[in-house]
DNA sequence: CGATAATGTGTTTAATTTACACATTAAATA
DNA sequence: TATTTAATGTGTAAATTAAACACATTATCG
C-alpha cells in the first residue's frame, strides 16, 4: 500500500528549491536553440541550411542556431533566431526536443533546444540575411556538423508523425492551394504514394477544406479548385482521440 | 526558384560557432531537469510528489528535481535524480519537453527539461529517501508549485497520448499482469470506460501478449489467466504507420 | 452448497479503408 | 481549328476494422 501514504526516510535530498545560491554561479551551462526550418517547394521538402565556419566542421551543413540570452524566455530565443535568419515572423514554430550531451559542441558544454519551423516558401518573400544560407532537399541531408543529423532526423520524424494527426501541413502551403499540391506536400513529408481518390476522399470527408470557387492559374494543364483551410472549425471541433495501436 | 541556389546578402549573422568566448562567460543559464514519475497502483494512475519547501510555495507540491551538473549529459541528471529519489535504476525514462520562461523560477533563471518516467510499485520496492515524498492520485493534483502544474499536464497528456501509440504501459505493470490489470491501466490513464470484450480482442489480435499458463493468485474472486508483453517481437515488426486523421 | 462476482468467449452491424477505371476539361500541338 | 495530351474529377464494390451487445463458466465467500 502505497497510495497517500506518507513515506518515512531518514536522510533528506537537498532539493531545487533551496540552491539559490547554485542557480547564480557554478552550475549554469551555455544553452541554445537550433531552428529546423521546412519549406515545401518544387513538390519537395527542404530545409534552411548554413555552412559551418567552424574548421572542424569545414565544408559541412549545419542548423540555424543560436544562444538563449539570459533574459530571454526559451520560445522567445526560437523567434528571434528565425526573424534574424528569415525575416518572417508569425510563422509556425514548435519546440520538439533538447539535446544535451555533455561534448555535443566543440566549444563547450551547450545545450540545445530544436525547434521546428514550417514556412510557406511561396507566399513569404524570405528575407535571407545571411550569405551562406542554402534550401536542401531533405534526401540530400546527410552528415551535417554537430550532432545536428540526429537532431534532423528526430525532427523529420516527429513532422512525419504530427503531420497526420494535426493540421501542420498547411502551414508548408500557400493560403490557397489545390488537392494535388495538398498531397504533393503528403507524399514528400512522408515518403510515400498515395491514391488520388482516396486522398481526396479523406480530407472531403474530414470537412476542414473551403471550395474558394476559383481555379489555379498559369498552370500548364487543366487547373484544378483552389482550397483553404479552415483552421477555425478545426480548433472548435478537437476532440480526444482514443483508440490503441501499436 | 530557391532549392539549391545560393542566396546572396550582405550582412553575415554571427552564428553559434564562434562564440566559444560566449559560451565560457556570460551567457549561461542554469538548467535543471524535473522528473514526472507515474506509478499504478489499486487500479489509479499516481505521481510522485515533494513537498516544496520554498516559504513562496509553502505547503505545495512539486515535482521531483535538481540541476544539471556541467560536466553530467542531461539523460544522466536524469537518471541520477531517479535514482537518487527512488533508488530506481533500469526504469523507463522519456524526455517530454524543455520550459524555458524566464521568471518561472523564483532562484533565478532556471530552464528546465522534463522527464517522464514510469515505474512498476508493485515489483520494485522504491526506497524513498526523502521524508517529504508523496505519491498522488492524478486525480488530485492540483496547484503545484511553480509552473509544476503545467509540466505535469503536458506530460499527462503525452503520456495519454503515447501509450495508444506505443507500448509504454507495461512499465507500469508487473512482469505478469491479468487483462483485467491491463483495462484498468488503460481505463486510468486515459480515463475513459472500455468494452471489455473489444479490449481484449484489440490486444489478442496484436498478438504480443503471451499466455503464461498461471493464474493470479490471492484474488477475492474467480483469477484470471496472466501475461507478459513480447517486447522482442513488437521491436522487430515495428513498421512505418501511414493513416491521415484530425 | 448456494449465492456472488468476476472471467472468458462470438456474432451482428456499422464504419472505415482499400483497390480500382473512366469521363471531363483545358492546354499544347499540329 | 481539330487532335492530342495530361491532368482533374468522380463512384462503387470488397475487405478490414471498430462497436455494440449477452450468456455460460468458475473460483471465492458466506
Amino acid at each position: 500500500m502505497i497510495a497517500g501514504e506518507k513515506t518515512k526516510g531518514a536522510k533528506s535530498i537537498k532539493t531545487l528549491q533551496v540552491i539559490q545560491s547554485e542557480v547564480e554561479n557554478t552550475n549554469r551551462i551555455a544553452l541554445s536553440v537550433d531552428c529546423i526550418i521546412f519549406g515545401f517547394d518544387e513538390s519537395k521538402l527542404k530545409v534552411l541550411l548554413i555552412r559551418s565556419d567552424l574548421k572542424k566542421y569545414s565544408g559541412k551543413w549545419s542548423l540555424l542556431g543560436d544562444l538563449v540570452f539570459p533574459s530571454e524566455d526559451l520560445d522567445a530565443a526560437a523567434y528571434r533566431i528565425l526573424k534574424q535568419r528569415t525575416g518572417l515572423s508569425d510563422v509556425y514554430l514548435e519546440q520538439v526536443n533538447t539535446f544535451g550531451k555533455v561534448n555535443r559542441h566543440p566549444a563547450g558544454r551547450v545545450v540545445t533546444v530544436a525547434y521546428c519551423s514550417l514556412i510557406n516558401v511561396q507566399h513569404h518573400k524570405l528575407n535571407i540575411l545571411d550569405n551562406e544560407l542554402h534550401w536542401h532537399d531533405i534526401k540530400n541531408v546527410t552528415d551535417l556538423a554537430f550532432d545536428h543529423q540526429q537532431i534532423f532526423d528526430t525532427c523529420l520524424k516527429q513532422l512525419q508523425k504530427r503531420v497526420q494527426e494535426h493540421p501542420l501541413g498547411f502551414n508548408l502551403l500557400p493560403k490557397k492551394f489545390s488537392l494535388r499540391d495538398l498531397q504533393n506536400l503528403y507524399e514528400a513529408i512522408l515518403d510515400v504514394k498515395m491514391d488520388r481518390r482516396n486522398f481526396r476522399k479523406k480530407f472531403f470527408s474530414m470537412d476542414f477544406l473551403v471550395d474558394l470557387d476559383e481555379m489555379e492559374q498559369d498552370v500548364p494543364h487543366r487547373p484544378g479548385k483552389l482550397y483553404k483551410f479552415n483552421f477555425e472549425k478545426y480548433e472548435k471541433g478537437k476532440k480526444k482521440w482514443v483508440g490503441i495501436d501499436f
